[in-house]
DNA sequence: GCCAACGTTGGC
DNA sequence: GCCAACGTTGGC
């Protein structure tokens, strides 16, 4: 099983926006790198969800339920969403501070290349995550 | 609201 | 194919 990190604005789509709604297309991601590692997920991996700007925190577990597809939101086909389903929700939200001072965090592509929305996490990395929220 | 980082576009 | 200009993201 793989481990990936999906970023999304709170104000245009929330962890509490997918524990409703209890499944989501995750499209319109127009950037490459983001692009291929959609492409990379498997049924069953596991999907932090974190909100940036106005939260700055990792807020949730998610579970691609569907693998890449064609975008509906464009004719191009050279972009693919994927659909997540809710796992549970972190007990304690993980900021991007404690994250940067939690020595086995510091070296996540989060901060390494804050622009990248959509980005692989090791099994460690997860791990130490799930264990800080739980 | 500003600006650094970085991806994309387009002229040459 | 290079690189300057420009646009966007996201932390502060």
């Amino acid at each position: 099983m793989n481990y990936w990190l999906m970023k999304t604005e709170p104000e245009t789509f929330s962890w509490q926006d997918l524990a409703k709604q209890k499944r989501t297309l995750w499209d319109g991601v127009r950037n490459y790198q983001a692009r291929n590692n959609m492409m990379a997920m498997k049924k069953g991996d596991k999907v932090l969800i974190y909100h940036s700007v106005s939260d700055k925190c990792v807020v949730g577990i998610a579970v691609v339920s569907k693998e890449f597809f064609p975008d509906p939101t464009t004719d191009d086909k050279h972009w693919v969403a994927v659909e997540l389903i809710p796992d549970k929700p972190l007990k304690k939200t993980i900021s991007l501070e404690q994250i940067k001072s939690t020595k086995e965090l510091a070296e996540m592509k989060l901060i390494k290349q804050s622009r990248l929305s959509v980005m692989p996490v090791t099994k460690a990395e997860f791990n130490k995550i799930i264990s800080l929220g739980s």
